[in-house]
Order: C-alpha cells, then sequence, then structure tokens
RNA sequence: GCCGGAGUGGCGGAAUUGGCAGACGCGCACGACUCAAAAUCGUGUCCCGUGAGGGGUGUGGGUUCGAUUCCCACCUUCGGCACCA
C-alpha cells in the first residue's frame, strides 16, 4: 500500500468517483411504474457567473435529502437547471459589449461544473435552461392559453417603473417604504403604460387554502398576509346626480357615522361631481397628486390632505346629504377606489374630519364604557366636588388654563345618569358642560343634549358659541372638545361595540351587528356582503430584451392577436442593440417587430415586451419531465408518474413571489386543462442564509465572500457538504466560521483511518462490549433515519460523530467481529447521502459491491437498540440528588424502593417519610419531601 | 402600527410527550508524542465556592412534585407588510 494512497485525499477520489457515477448513469431517474416515485426538487439558480456558498448551502441537503429517499427505496428524481433569462445579462451586455446570450450560457458552462463538483445525484440528462428556444416556446405557448381563457389581459394602467433597470416591476418586486426596486435598490416611479397582466387576483380565495400541504406556517403566514382578504360589505351610495359610487368597508356597522366620502384622485365620477366653484382646486390637486406619486412617495405618516369636489352623496340608511371629497390617502388600486369615512371609528378618517372641519358623529359605543367630563373653572357652584366624592365617582381639581380650578371627572356608563343630575344642580347659568367618550351628551342649564346626529353636532356648536365666544373659531362639536388634551383618549375607537346613533339598529350588540346591517342592506339592495383582496394581478411585460418574447401580433385590422402556437416559439433576434432607452431594445430592432397578421394576412407588428423572468420558473419543474418533448410542455406519460413535486426545497425570500406564482400558474392550468390536482408542491421547507464571519450578509463590497470552490479544493467537497449541514440548523442558517470546518474534517479523516487501518483483531470479542456496540449502531440508525425525515441535517452529523467516537472506545474490544463489520457497514450507509465520495471509496476499500448507493438504507434491529438498563435520576423536591443504574423494565414499587434506599435521599430526608413519590417510567423517581 | 420567527456557556448549536440543561463541534487550558513545530491522541472546560453546596436557558410573574418546554405581562432582535378602507 503506497502512502498517497493510505491517506485521505478527497481531491484524487471525489472526481474519479464523480466520472464512474456519470459514466454508469448511476442516478438515472426513470419512469418505473413498479417503484414508488419521489420528485425532489430545488430552486433552480440563476447563472450570475460562479455558484457561491449560498447555493451549497441549498442544494447539499436537499440532495442529501434525495439520497436518502433513494436509498429508502423511492425511485427519487432529483434534476437541476438554469434560470437563464433576466437582467443581468443585459445589464453586463451593456457594460462589456458582449451578448447576453455568451454571457449566459459561458456562466452556464462554468456553473455546471461547479456544481458537478458538489457530488450530487443530480440527473443532467433532464437539464433545462429557460433561455433555450425548445424551453421558451413552451413558455409562450403557456402565455397563450391563459390569454385564451381570458386569465390574460392587456390595460393601460399606471405601473410601477424602475428608471434605472428600465423596465416596469411587478408589485412583489417593489419593496420597503420607499418602494424601491428589489434588484437594484432605486425608487421606482409610475408610468402610465399599456401592459400585460394575469389574473391572479382570480384565485385569491383558493391561494388561501393550504389543506394537504406540508407547508412551513411562516411561508403560509407570508403569503396569508400577501393576499390580504378581509371580509365586510359594498355599499351603494347615490351621488345629487343618482351615479352610483360604490364602496367596500369592512364596517357596515358603522355606516350611520358616514358624514362624508373620499374618492381616489383618479377615481371615474371625481369629474363629474365637481362643481364650477371646485373645479380649480380639483383638478390642482389631481395635479398634484399625480405629481406626487411620480416622485418619490412619501412616508404613510405624512399629514392627510384633500379637496372638496362641490359634490354630495346620500348616506343609503339615514339620507343624510354628505360631501364628497378627494385624496390621496385613498387608493384607486384598492377596493372601489372610494371610501364611506366613518371618522369616529378610523383612525385616518379622524385626522382628516379633524382637519377639515367635517362633522364626526359616534355611532359605536366604546367597550371600556368610559367616559370623560371637565367641568370648568367658574361653571359650577362650590361643593359639587364633595357631591362627586359621596357617589364615588372618580374626579380630580387641577387648573385649566389661567381661569382656575376645574374637576376633571372620569365616568363609568352607570355613573352617567347620577353624574348629569349632579352636574345639572351646580351648574350656573350661561355655562355648559359635556361628556364625551362612551356617552356624548351636553349639559346645557335647560336641557341636555346628544350628539347623535349632524343636526345635534350642528345645533349643539351654534349653542356653545352662544354662551361662549372662546369656540367661535370650531368648525364641528368634535373639533372643539378635541382641544382639551384631556378628552382625546376617548374621542375615537376603531373597536367593535354596541350601535348607538344608528336609527332602528341602536342597541345592537358589536357581536352582530356586521351581519345584521349587512343583511338588511342586501334586503334593501344598497349593498351586500362583500370580500376584498390585497393581491393584485400579475403585471408579467418587460422593457427588456433578454426574456421571452410575448406572443401577440397587432394587427390594425384584427386588433389583438394571439401567435398561432404552430408559429411558435417566437424567437429572440441575435441582432439588437442593448441601449437603456425605457424601450424594449426589440421595439429598436429594425425588421422584427414588422410581421403580417394571422388572421388576414395585412401588416402587422409584434408586442415588443418580453415576459416577467417568473413566468419562466412558474413551470419549469413540469419541463424537466421531458425536456425534449416537443409536443406539448410536458410528455403526459412523465407527468402522469412524477407529479407533484413531493419536496420542494429553497430560499424564503420567494415566499410571495415565485411560490405564489407557480400555485397560481398551477391552478390556471389545471382549469385550462393541463395539470392536475390543486397545488404544484406538497412539501416545502427553506433553508436560511449563510453569513460571513463578520455575522453580515455575503457581498464583495464587504469581503466576506466565502467562496465554496475553494473550500472543495482545501477540504474536498464531502467536509463541506457535511460542515454545511452541522454548522447550524438548516431552516435558520448562521454565520459562517472558517474553523469550524476543521471539525468536521477531522472527523472524515477519523473515519478514514478508522476503516483504511484495519488493525488487530481482538483476540476474543468481549460480548458486553459486542452488545454495547450494537446497541448504540441501531441507536444512531433511529435517530439519523428520523432526523433524515425530519429534514434535522444538524443532529444527524453531530449523532455520527458521537457515533464514532463510541466506536474508538470499544474497537479493541471487537475489533474484527460481526457486530465491528455490521458497525462499519451501518456507519458507511448512514453516511452515503451527507458524504457521497468518501463512503463510496471506503465501501470499495472494504471488498463491498458497487455502488454504496444503489444499496438500501439499513433496517433497525429494534431488540440490539433495546437498553437493558437505564439511569434511573432520582429527584428530591425537583432536584437531582442521585443516580441509579436499574434494569429497564423495573417494576413501579421496586423503582421507588431503590430510589428511597438511596444513601443521599436519606441523608436529605433524615429519617422524615417523604410525602409523596412521583415515578416516571424510565425516566426518574421524585421524592416529595 | 400589524403579522411572524428567534433569544440556552467564549462561539455554532443539542435536549421524544413537561422529567438528568449544555449532546456534538469550534475555541481555550493542560498533558502525551517531538530536538522543536504542525498534525495526531488524551484530559479538562456553564457560573460562584477550597469544599460541602448554591445559582443558572432574555426579564418579571403563574400553573406543576417537576418548566428551555405550558400560560400571562414585558424586553431585545431578525424578517415581512404598512394610508388596504
Amino acid at each position: 500500500m503506497t502512502d498517497s494512497n493510505h491517506h485521505y485525499h478527497p481531491n484524487k477520489i471525489e472526481p474519479r468517483w464523480q466520472q464512474r457515477w456519470e459514466q454508469d448513469g448511476l442516478y438515472h431517474a426513470d419512469v418505473d411504474p413498479s417503484r414508488p416515485k419521489h420528485y425532489a426538487l430545488t430552486m433552480l439558480p440563476y447563472p450570475s457567473g460562479d455558484l457561491h456558498i449560498g447555493h451549497w448551502y441549498a442544494m447539499t441537503p436537499s440532495d442529501a435529502r434525495a439520497r436518502f429517499m433513494r436509498m429508502q427505496g423511492y425511485n427519487v428524481l432529483f434534476p437541476m437547471g438554469f434560470d437563464a433569462f433576466g437582467l443581468p445579462a443585459e445589464n453586463a451586455a451593456i457594460k462589456n459589449n458582449i451578448h447576453p446570450k455568451d454571457w449566459t450560457y459561458r456562466n452556464i458552462d462554468r456553473m455546471r461544473g461547479q456544481l458537478r463538483s458538489m457530488g450530487t445525484m443530480i440527473d443532467w440528462r433532464r437539464e433545462i435552461i429557460s433561455a433555450d428556444p425548445e424551453y421558451y416556446h413552451w413558455t409562450q405557448w403557456f402565455f397563450i392559453q391563459l390569454y385564451k381563457h381570458g386569465l390574460a389581459y392587456r390595460k393601460k394602467s399606471p405601473v410601477d417603473w424602475c428608471p434605472n433597470c428600465n423596465t416596469t416591476l411587478a408589485r412583489e418586486q417593489v419593496w420597503g417604504e420607499d418602494r424601491h426596486c428589489e434588484r437594484c435598490g432605486t425608487p421606482v416611479i409610475k408610468r402610465n403604460l399599456d401592459q400585460w397582466f394575469f389574473k391572479t387576483t382570480q384565485y385569491a380565495e383558493e391561494l388561501l387554502n393550504y389543506e394537504g400541504m406540508d407547508w412551513p406556517e411562516r411561508v403560509r403566514v407570508l403569503q396569508t398576509n400577501w393576499i390580504g382578504r378581509s371580509e365586510g360589505a359594498s355599499v351603494l351610495f347615490q351621488t345629487e346626480d343618482e351615479d352610483i359610487i360604490e364602496v367596500f368597508t369592512t364596517r357596515p356597522d358603522t355606516l350611520w357615522g358616514a358624514t362624508f366620502m373620499v374618492l381616489a384622485p383618479e377615481h371615474p365620477l371625481v369629474e363629474k361631481l365637481t362643481s364650477p366653484e371646485q373645479k380649480a382646486e380639483v383638478e390642482a390637486y389631481i395635479a398634484q397628486a399625480q405629481r406626487q406619486s411620480d416622485i418619490q412617495r412619501e412616508a404613510a405618516d405624512r399629514e392627510k390632505t384633500g379637496v372638496f369636489t362641490g359634490g354630495y352623496a346620500i348616506n343609503p340608511v339615514n339620507g343624510q346629504r354628505i360631501p364628497v371629497w378627494i385624496a390621496d390617502y385613498v387608493l384607486m388600486t384598492y377596493g372601489t377606489g372610494a371610501i364611506m369615512a366613518v371618522p369616529a371609528h378610523d383612525e385616518r378618517d379622524f385626522a382628516f374630519a379633524v382637519k377639515y372641519g367635517l362633522p364626526i358623529i359616534p355611532v359605536i359605543a366604546r367597550p371600556d364604557g368610559i367616559s370623560k367630563s371637565l367641568v370648568f373653572p367658574g361653571s359650577y357652584e362650590a361643593g359639587l366636588d364633595e357631591k362627586l366624592q359621596a357617589a364615588g365617582i372618580e374626579h380630580y381639581s387641577a387648573p385649566v388654563g389661567e381661569s382656575g380650578e376645574g374637576l376633571f371627572v372620569t365616568l363609568r356608563d352607570e355613573q352617567v345618569d347620577e353624574y348629569v343630575s349632579l352636574v345639572r344642580q351646580s351648574l350656573k347659568p350661561g355655562y355648559w358642560c359635556e361628556i364625551v367618550g362612551s356617552r356624548w351628551l351636553f349639559i346645557f342649564p335647560d336641557g341636555v343634549r346628544e350628539l347623535d346626529s349632524v343636526q345635534a353636532d350642528r345645533e349643539i356648536l351654534a349653542r356653545c358659541k352662544e354662551l361662549s365666544p372662546a369656540v367661535s373659531q370650531f368648525r364641528t362639536t368634535m373639533e372643539m372638545v378635541n382641544s382639551l388634551p384631556f378628552y382625546r383618549d376617548v374621542l375615537f375607537h376603531p373597536e367593535y361595540g354596541t350601535m348607538i346613533h344608528s336609527g332602528e339598529f341602536s342597541g345592537t350588540p358589536g357581536s352582530e351587528a356586521k351581519k345584521r346591517v349587512t343583511g338588511y342592506l342586501e334586503s334593501r339592495g344598497q349593498g351586500k356582503l362583500a370580500v376584498n383582496y390585497r393581491l393584485r394581478d400579475w403585471l408579467i411585460s418587460r422593457q427588456r430584451y433578454w426574456g421571452a418574447p410575448i406572443p401577440i401580433i397587432y394587427c390594425e385590422k384584427c386588433g389583438v392577436v394571439a401567435v398561432p402556437e404552430d408559429q411558435l416559439p417566437v424567437l429572440l433576434p441575435d441582432d439588437v442593440e442593448w441601449k437603456p432607452t425605457g424601450e424594449s431594445p426589440l421595439k429598436l430592432h429594425p425588421t422584427w417587430k414588422h410581421t403580417t397578421c394571422p388572421n388576414c394576412g395585412g401588416q402587422a407588428e409584434r408586442e415588443t415586451d418580453t415576459m416577467d423572468t417568473f413566468m419562466d420558473s412558474s413551470w419549469y419543474h413540469l419541463r424537466y419531465l421531458s425536456p425534449h418533448y416537443d409536443k406539448g410542455p410536458v410528455d403526459p406519460k412523465e407527468y402522469n408518474y412524477w407529479m407533484p413535486v413531493d419536496t420542494y426545497t429553497g430560499g424564503i425570500e420567494h415566499a410571495t413571489m415565485h411560490l405564489i406564482y407557480t400555485r397560481f400558474f398551477h391552478k390556471a392550468l389545471r382549469d385550462i386543462g393541463v395539470t392536475k390536482g390543486d397545488e404544484p408542491m406538497i412539501q416545502l421547507r427553506n433553508q436560511g442564509m449563510v453569513l460571513g464571519e463578520d455575522s453580515e450578509k455575503m457581498s464583495k463590497s464587504r469581503g466576506n465572500v466565502i467562496a465554496p470552490d475553494e473550500l472543495v479544493k482545501a477540504y474536498g467537497a464531502d467536509t463541506v457538504r457535511a460542515y454545511l449541514m452541522f454548522f447550524a440548523r438548516w431552516d435558520l442558517g448562521a454565520p459562517w466560521s472558517n474553523s469550524g470546518i476543521d471539525g468536521t474534517s477531522r472527523w472524515l479523516r477519523r473515519l478514514w483511518t478508522t476503516v483504511v487501518e484495519p488493525g488487530e483483531p481482538a483476540a476474543e470479542p468481549d460480548p458486553e462490549a459486542v452488545r454495547v456496540l450494537r446497541r448504540k449502531v441501531h441507536q444512531a440508525l433511529r435517530s439519523v433515519t428520523n432526523d433524515f425525515r425530519d429534514f434535522q441535517f444538524n443532529t444527524i452529523i453531530s449523532t455520527l460523530m458521537e457515533l464514532l467516537n463510541e466506536m474508538g472506545r470499544l474497537r479493541d474490544k471487537v475489533n474484527g467481529s460481526p457486530a465491528w463489520e455490521e458497525a462499519l457497514d451501518i456507519y458507511l450507509r448512514m453516511l452515503a447521502p451527507v458524504a457521497p465520495h468518501i463512503t463510496e471509496e471506503l465501501w470499495s476499500r472494504l471488498g463491498k459491491p458497487y455502488s454504496i448507493h444503489n444499496q438500501p438504507w439499513p433496517e433497525v434491529d429494534e431488540e440490539a437498540a433495546a437498553d437493558e438498563e437505564i439511569t434511573l435520576v432520582v429527584q428530591v423536591n425537583g432536584k437531582v440528588r442521585d443516580r441509579i443504574q436499574v434494569p429497564v423494565d423495573i417494576s413501579e414499587d421496586a423503582a421507588k424502593e431503590k430510589a428511597l434506599a438511596s444513601e443521599t435521599v436519606q441523608k436529605i430526608l433524615s429519617g422524615r417519610p417523604p410525602r409523596k413519590v412521583i415515578y416516571v417510567p424510565g425516566r426518574l423517581v421524585n421524592i416529595v419531601g
């Protein structure tokens, strides 16, 4: 045996085995109805140039698990491809004057080699590249199917535009408070453009259903929030011209408090509603609002602005004539672009109403039943203080401005009547006193008035102004009381509660209010139950070259015409100039866009925009199944066998993008008749992120990037794979540690020596050591099996490390025995999915048949794994005081007896009898003294 | 503001169902081998205390014989959403 053959040289053995596996087609997965299938899919990479450690972190545990499933007897498909269209290629083209195609395919070649160095079980025959005409032919075909079934439409609308990327973005690609581009960070602007959309909203409700899916709670929550379902009512208001304004509200129970309406500036009725007097102001506001959204959008907490249109609508439940305003806090893109404003129970409406002096009428009682009242200095006879005291009403005296001491009163509902009568007795002529919060009463010398309508609001305010010139500047009663800080926390609330000031509905409890009012509206034809979603339709047009052209032709005579299926693919021309003009480079090509109409043969033009690359990745899992099939996107024979994807792994960052799109795609195509079942991916698992050693996100500019190629060179792929599985919980990720990997490397080298240096066989294997060894081996096997099933990769490695340590301790006593041989055999098989090369090498050195990767997963010998003895923990009052070895099947009485007999226990109890003894089988005895 | 995740030694992390906290690895210390170093192997390593013993899983409470685990309140931190009617 030569020296170099004796030592562990991963860089010699790894490429050798990789070649052998490739040559033998070891990992080819073919349809085989006689075996259970397992489709293990991991998100395909974008060919950015180099495979980075994040790719390894995502892919190697996924590969290990796919290998585990394979050894478990499944026919496992583990394919790989490249998400090859997209902006970076085009940007590289502009910058370095290299064709995006050349750049992309060169990167793919490089990355394919790097992927192979990982030692994965990828079946390379099934590789796809989304930029191949053979692939995008079918991307275009899918577009046409969606178009034909009414799920794709073209619409002129204000869309998000990234001025740096020179293209439109889907809503999901716009991030953060400043609404910046997901890719380059530039704040987006709005442009009004004709763009293609897919009707994702049509599937909003179904997308909320995760029945039968094993997806992380986290992703489901993210998607559910993104889809943003809210239940309420659509209510029809009429303008004075009898035009209908439909609004969506989640609070139909507050309808009696709707004292004005607000339309989005872009709302179609604005023009008609605007009175001649208001026209100038309204137009100026609209222009300002448009400019606002063109510049950077301001933060959400900026002050609300708006203008009165001069028009009025009628509140359908109480016939009140209410003013219609426009304001940019109402968005044309959500609901109907119009709201009923209920300032007493909506924070934004409250702020708006106070600012513009619009009436605020409370219509929902405060659930806490708290009211406040401030009795002004000089307005009451002496002695009120004592009377309140006697009545048990909470109050205190404090100066109000410079006018002397006033009484600050806080009331519970049941105290209000008594309080009113006490105040009436003490109130001096020429003054009033108000109660606000849960109740809304204005006590005047000659009577009490309730703030229960717009009419009352006006009358109360007029009375107050008569009595005190100090309130003359206020436009509403609420504005007046809002000027006193003492009242501020009780003036407005958004909670559900008993309806008040709502005609015959007053007194309806909060739990029923919504349903009853909705039913009432429905019966009168003024509204109905409605559900609204935050989800928008998917904008797929991109004004860029490097993507799949949208297969649409515009004909002067026939209008919008889909490219006939037999004329697909619509090929990208190669001779294109990339100038960052904001127009698709295809538009600037001299000839490409000119074509003839497939209908009438007349002159026509092609659509020059290309598709969002998320379109490519919405169906790639289907193309893997038959990458060269030319009669459709997927060979039905393959589809029926492999689909759905059993396990999908990838990053969480796609929760509201790719993972919603691909679900939508699958469902839409199911309805068209292409796919089957409701969901494309049954089980989803997300890995976390590997951070730099400095705990920061890896980036070239920070200089903290870990290059896997160098690690492979230094340690070998097996060590890198194992370390990535070991160093953190897979779903959380962690900062990289350059010294941590040494531990994993040592462990594999220790394993190597353990196998290649057979040592002296033990003369007579020690039967006790044999029993212990077999127990440890089979216990480890049980634990590793469970951990593979549960994606608990880090504990797989630690269990295997522990077992190797144990084997090292026992070796002298069992070396050469069948139990030792069994231990090595099982050990290598357990490790094979994690470290495919070293296990294959050692397997062959042990003289076992090629290949270890075709071996079945070992079976746990339950008898061998069973403990004979256990350590019984003896606690006194919950504190561990002793540990005793007992047979595993010890009876409860015997266990208790043994525990009580313990010297330490006796010492602590010092003769006192225990009050209680608790026995947990197989674990502990707790003595309560 | 709303929604969700995470807080355990110097570090990454482990702990079926409420039952021995700190497995495994890194780092560190000491020792063996060596002229020496690297590599390798061995021993130790939560904190306080010489010791018996005591304390300890972000903080404060609670339930329980017993809580890292369950309940309540809060703090820190990461991620998502955010004028959504």
